[in-house]
DNA sequence: GCTCCTGAGTCTTTAGTTTGAACTTAGCTA
DNA sequence: TAGCTAAGTTCAAACTAAAGACTCAGGAGC
């Protein structure tokens, strides 16, 4: 973005152009910015949905796991639903909200990040079309779903 | 993912289906799951790259930006620089990797989601083409660049 | 009825991080 | 020589997380 080499010319970056409440990445990092609350999402995701489910696949401790769903659930990603399994008596699970499953695509956008700069071994998840099998990337596009190469991609600040 | 009241027909999924260090998205987590490293990030993709610079921007302790830095260097996101200014001393610019620069549609997959589900005024940000102008979202793509709508994606483990 | 079991928590104590403030260092500049 | 600034480091106090014991509610077995 600069170039430490050539500055004076071009004058470094004091401090970002947009201030941290109205910038929806940093109100993002704000709840989701934890060691715990993206990998509850990620469970969730899965379709893990049970308190004790949760603990055991993360092996959270049980105090901030009922922190942290209690957050989740106040912010609207989570949705605490009451059922009953057989005759056993009434448990909740938590499943995700529409907010929640619309987080499905920065997820998955760190899961391909993830593979391609931190894994070793080759992905288990694979996301295809279901037309065609193809495999599927993260990328932006433009509103009649073409995508545009990161080059001629502008990032302007208003 | 699953239905609460349809139970026994489809049981619940009692664990994720992906170990946490095969899942990408469980490695990045790791990496970058805490209060203060997507907002450094952040700071790195707007231009700010020196050390009081990202403190006073960010109002972070100096100790953890220290730590939190040499963690992002040592894992090969930000890159340290000399650089000088004028006939000040050496001084050093902390700079986005290739690495690091590919977390740019991760990062935008999560500011378009706090747009839309966390903030309240319009975004300050804009991402277009810049051939078209019109404006980008994150989505996910065909190899040939053709966007796939939420409903045709076929999520599978291996 | 009484006891045990399980899922889903809460409480308490200990361990580990974060903070903020003060101190340090290196290279200018007056 | 003293002063300034960027970029750290160090240290005590405050906060947060972890591990384990405790609680509670509703069945199931006796």
């Amino acid at each position: 973005m600069s170039t430490p080499e050539t500055y004076p010319s071009e004058p470094p970056v004091r401090s970002a152009p947009v201030a941290r409440d109205a910038c929806g990445m940093a109100l993002a990092t704000e709840l989701l910015g934890d060691r715990w609350t993206l990998l509850i999402l990620r469970e969730a995701f899965y379709g893990v949905s049970r308190f004790d489910d949760l603990r055991a696949d993360l092996s959270i401790p049980r105090g901030i796991l009922s922190t942290r769903l209690k957050a989740l659930v106040g912010a609207g990603l989570l949705v605490k639903t009451p059922y009953r399994q057989g005759r056993d008596r009434v448990r909740y699970a938590y499943q995700l909200s529409p907010m929640g499953q619309d987080l499905a695509l920065t997820l998955i956008a760190l899961m391909q990040w993830g593979e391609r700069h931190l894994q070793t071994g080759p992905s288990p998840v694979r996301l295809t079309d279901r037309r065609t099998g193809q495999m599927l990337q993260i990328a932006l596009v433009t509103p009649d779903g073409q995508a545009v190469p990161a080059q001629q991609v502008d990032f302007q600040i208003v």
